[in-house]
DNA sequence: TGAAAATTCTACCGCCTGTTCAAATGCACC
DNA sequence: GGTGCATTTGAACAGGCGGTAGAATTTTCA
């Protein structure tokens, strides 16, 4: 489907010295590997992008890319270590601080969705292609989400208990809804629009702490 | 690797009617085809489930699958269709009623949080593995799910002109918020839990509308 | 420069997949 | 009971896939 265009473009360009596809011309190395598989995973699902794509979008042949990785799970693997890697800690450190339920929700937002809008195709990655990790990778996985999506939760658990949410309410609900929320970003966000992941971030908060009906009283 | 097993059970059964695997009753149609595959795309993948795999779920040969649809790719547009078919028009029907904005934003959410819970096998398929449409359909779907976010979009805008909502927010943005929140409900809801969709629905509407903080002057 | 180490290429294998089709089977109805 | 249509089977196929191994090339560094 891409021949075609391909085919007009080297016909304009024959006499240049040798542009046509604009190879990477960063060094192969298992980053580089997780990172050209992440867009293409995100971009055609995991089933559907093969070595030889991948091999193709690094200027390289398959045969190349085993002598970084150990097979094609091992990419898959290597993504959803990344996405951790970036998430799981400052979400702890947001959880142990001194600031209040309210507070402390804002930053998680903050910080999740600038993880889902930052690292988009990763994340994409993330949350639609897990079905095909398997062994006691995937249930890891499943685990350190559930951790992820708790810490979410004891922070409402808090509000509530501390007087400062309301107490009809339930946590777990409420925390995958505003996970949801967050998520979904990876599916529609994309850089360079009329608002960046923190205004974005700051406007969730807004809708998670007073949503969208204006208080009686408020100005206009 | 199941003929061993069909050989020993035909052989211990030789005498009875004819039990061994619980082939579903249902009489082979492509409503059962599609219905059958979107619990496996769920689960698996698309491109993960080969064909084979839809047949022994269905106690027949892959071949005559081939009787009832076209392809591969037909049963996945078919999935796209169903989910199209229970969204859209309730959506337009409460957009063009008589309520006021948050009533209709009330109806909104709980319209799509139990379309999303109750048909969530064909809606995990319609958001994860839309990247497996090709074509002018592929446009076609994309073209349609915008349509829909618009109309939720269109829900807030008229809430904000008419003053109900506050003025301070997005549209496009509290869309996306309010979307994401709950398109997530296919991910990790599953039915006979402690909450049904429709008390999710209502959870979700509160959230959406005054937010988890309590009011100053609310009782505890 | 030259040899060793690191990296990439080429060619190939076995397997699985979607799809097709003629033959076999089941089934309704005269 | 038998005729004709609807449905299913089973085998075959071409193509693409992940993965491998040794040859070929590039890089490193004494």
């Amino acid at each position: 489907m891409s021949e075609k265009t391909q085919l007009a473009a080297s016909a304009r360009s024959n006499r240049k010295v040798e542009s046509k596809e604009e190879k990477p011309r960063v060094r192969l190395s298992q980053q580089a590997i997780v990172a050209t598989a992440a867009d293409l995973f995100a971009r055609k699902g995991f089933g559907a992008t093969s070595l030889d794509d991948i091999g193709e979008a690094l200027g390289v042949t398959k045969g190349a890319l085993y002598y970084h990785i150990k097979n094609k799970e091992e990419i898959l693997k290597l993504i959803f270590m990344t996405v951790l890697a970036v998430s799981e800690e400052p979400l702890r450190q947001i959880v142990r601080s001194e600031a209040s339920p309210a507070e402390k929700l804002n930053r998680a937002i903050a910080h999740h969705a600038a993880v889902a809008a930052d690292r988009s195709p990763a994340m994409t990655v993330f949350y639609r292609e897990d079905v095909h990790l398997t062994g006691p990778f995937a249930r890891e996985i499943a685990a350190r989400k559930k951790a992820y999506e708790r810490l979410f939760e004891g922070i409402i658990e808090e509000g509530i208990r501390t007087g400062q949410f309301r107490q009809d309410i339930d946590p777990k609900i409420a925390a995958f809804g505003i996970l949801g929320m967050c998520n979904w970003l990876s599916e529609w966000y994309r850089p360079g629009r009329a608002y960046n992941p923190q205004q974005i971030a700051a406007f969730f908060s807004r809708l998670a702490e007073s949503g969208l009906v204006r208080p009686e009283n408020s100005p206009l």
